[in-house]
DNA sequence: GCCATATGTAACATATGTTACTCTTTTAGA
DNA sequence: TCTAAAAGAGTAACATATGTTACATATGGC
């Protein structure tokens, strides 16, 4: 699942340890949803979107998720 | 962490499992999370709240859960 | 009461998110 | 270039969400 959690970082000005603080999460874990490694549980996807000002669907992009192969490497 | 999902799906006329098929979901997920037992994964969520055309937010309700006791059994 | 449907729930297994620890790589600045 | 901050990443351990199966309870119509 893409998000926009980068996006947002830069325009509130934090780095992912500063983020990871806020939120009270580790930085791996920042790291790891911001790359898309693995998806956030709904309250640290929550706790985001309110730091954010914004909604969960604004940050994390749900839309054709299903059908894709989140690496380009499978393609011939 | 509380929730609206009874009550869309009265406004929808859906019963547990009927939901759970439309979310691709076992009755007893859409049972746990409707009854409180856990918190839906960001994707069930998502797919719940995208059926009932409402946000993630509207259907999940997180504003002061993190000091509560989610049961009224503690009070005087 | 009897029956069908909807809902609540338990034990166990599996999948996934999170942390702690550690290390490497990239990026920005003097 | 050298250095430090920032970001990427591997592993093991743990917490939590989900599935499977089965059974119990409620509810409404006959």
């Amino acid at each position: 699942m893409k998000n926009n959690i980068r996006i947002y970082r830069a325009i509130h000005n934090l780095t992912q340890e500063e983020l990871a603080r806020k939120i009270s999460v580790t930085r791996k874990t920042v790291n790891s949803i911001e790359g898309g490694k693995y998806n956030p549980s709904i309250d640290v996807a929550y706790k985001m979107a309110k730091l954010f000002n914004v909604t969960i669907e604004e940050l994390f992009c749900f839309e054709d998720e299903e059908n894709n192969n989140e690496e380009d490497e499978s393609l011939p």
